[in-house]
RNA sequence: GGCGCCGUAGCCAAAUUGGCAAGGCAGCGGAUUGCAAAUCCGCGAUUUGUCGGUUCAAGUCCGACCGGCGCCUCCA
């Protein structure tokens, strides 16, 4: 099996072969901290979480950095020359970088709850302005680079390469683009590695060319440098930034190193809200503080999972209550083997497991799913085939304890099912829907008959008492008994085996 | 003007180098149930926006057309 993946330098798939196996580095663009985290934030850190994750699983001892942007994006034209961060911190009237780390916290925040294992190494480029000022330095002293009063611009015609990433040459770009119209770039194209601070500014720092900030894209290339070294195997970002963060980047790297800046280019696509555009101009953007109101953030991640990273990805309400149906049918047969392994472990009366090996069947089955899931995964992260799989085993699952219960009820045996049997598919769940696509949890709160807590007693004395109700054929008390507890969300499922209950 | 994407069952969404059209949700039939719920079993595209072309073979490649979208501007 060989992972191949799509890469938007080539424009083709390619194998994925590192630098120096087994170590990895990667790079993702982070997000600028000057709000809340938003829906388009989840699709992409979902996507490399998944990329990290899967490689991890692959034994590869992956570097993972993530850059922080706390300073040095402009706004729009109206406000031209002013941070982004100093911007909003002057309306809130505090200091930038309060404001800044405000929302750094925030941001892991909403991550953690998408289950997004974080970024070994988060920089921030307001720490690391030394190493960006470095690196301007040397594109001034190889010629890549001029000064004009204060401003140091980045000379793209000296880098002939300049477009390989985004496939657009300079000749072609004249017309439709809004390239910053300042008289003193020697090209349209160039762009900013330091920027002269104007008199206002809180974010300046000392320079070789006055008090002033770095440029845009310059951070990523001084941070992703100092961490993975000049030439590293993957570097990652929405698909927006192809043109021209990534482009920028690349130019600056390779002209400052005389080196190949990343080998591999991932780009994931982007988010709509039904079918539109979501851009903060529009005013329908989705922070993920107002989608986890109404969504289990978990069923999100899924929802994001179920497309391709590469895919857009339509946010809407109807799309993610199907998805939270699947995903509930998922959890629920993961309690339901590891709650009777629990049963079992606990030496419970009520286990129905015994100490046989597991069939052959199972066996079967269980590498199976392995095989398929890997197979998607390999396809360039086709997590949507990948959860294809898991739910195949899901129903696998369902249907062996299915059919053990129904032995066990008819009295052929009492423990018809092979511990050994729900321990692989337990563990498949784990690696592939947990490690892996990070939706199934290691832990799951106690829901069952088995949490010895006062109010499962008393949900078990009234299990009991419906039973008797049952027994005398009193369906009048025991349809009360199970409607009133599923309106406090105790729900109740009567099988072969007796009935069952857990909480919504 | 430049670059690119998408159009697959009622909805969401997959399909390695062209080789029998995944999966989820909803729906229908059956098993199970006192009735439910949950679960299991079975069923749905003779066909992938339209029209042509290449090929033994096309969702996949080529061309045209229709419809939708994105990037090129801070944006993930």
């Amino acid at each position: 099996m060989t992972l191949r993946v799509y890469n938007s330098l080539s424009r083709e798939m390619e194998v994925f072969e590192p630098l120096n196996p087994p170590y990895v580095g990667m790079y993702v663009c982070g997000p600028t901290v000057y709000g809340d985290a938003h829906i388009g934030h989840a699709k992409s850190y979902i996507s490399f979480d998944l990329v990290y994750r899967y490689l991890r699983f692959l034994g590869y001892k992956v570097t993972y950095v993530q850059n922080i942007t706390d300073v040095g994006h402009l706004t729009d034209d109206a406000d031209q020359g002013e941070d982004k961060v100093e911007k909003r911190a002057k309306l809130e009237k505090i200091h930038p970088l309060q404001l800044a780390q405000g929302f750094e916290r925030r941001f892991f925040e909403d991550m953690d709850k998408l289950n997004l294992e974080r970024p070994h190494i988060a920089p921030r480029a307001s720490g690391h302005i030394p190493e960006q000022i470095a690196l301007t330095e040397k594109l001034l002293a190889n010629g890549h680079a001029y000064e004009v009063g204060g401003n140091v611009y980045f000379d793209v015609t000296s880098f002939p390469e300049y477009g390989k990433l985004s496939h657009r040459r300079l000749e072609e770009q004249a017309a439709g683009t809004r390239f910053e119209v300042r008289g003193e770039k020697r090209h349209p194209a160039d762009f900013a590695l330091w920027k002269k601070a104007e008199a206002g500014h809180i974010l300046q720092w000392p320079s070789p060319w006055g008090l002033g900030y770095p440029g845009w894209h310059l951070e990523c290339s001084a941070m992703s440098q100092k961490y993975l070294g000049e030439t590293f195997d993957i570097h990652g970002g929405g698909l927006e930034n192809i043109f021209p963060h990534h482009e920028d980047e690349v130019a600056q790297s390779e002209a400052a190193c005389g080196k190949p800046f990343a080998k591999y280019w991932l780009h994931n696509n982007m988010v709509t809200v039904n079918g539109q555009k979501m851009g903060k101009s529009l005013g329908n953007f989705v922070t993920l503080r107002a989608a986890f109101e109404k969504f289990d953030p978990m069923v999100l991640r899924m929802v994001i999972l179920q497309g391709h990273y590469r895919s857009p990805f339509d946010y809407s309400e109807g799309a993610i209550e199907a998805c939270t149906v699947g995903y509930d049918r998922l959890v629920s047969t993961v309690k339901k083997v590891r709650n009777e392994l629990r049963k079992d472990s606990e030496g419970s009366p009520a286990s129905i497991l015994n100490d046989g090996p597991a069939p052959e069947d199972v066996m079967e089955y269980v590498s199976q799913t392995k095989k398929s899931f890997c197979a998607a995964m390999d396809d360039d992260f086709a997590s949507p085939a990948a959860l294809g799989s898991l739910f195949g085993l899901a129903q696998f699952s369902n249907a062996i304890f299915g059919s053990a219960m129904t032995l066990r009820a008819g009295g052929k045996s009492r423990t018809p099912l092979s511990r050994e049997s729900l321990v692989k598919i337990d563990e498949t769940f784990s690696l592939l829907g947990g490690d892996v696509l990070g939706i199934v949890k290691d832990d799951y709160e106690e829901s069952s008959n088995a949490a010895p807590r006062l109010d499962s007693k008393l949900i078990g004395m009234l299990v009991g008492m419906r039973e008797q109700a049952r027994k005398n054929k009193n369906f009048a008390i025991s349809d009360q008994i199970r409607d009133e507890l599923d309106e406090l969300g105790v729900k109740l499922e009567d099988g072969p085996g007796g009935t069952t209950w857990r909480v919504e």
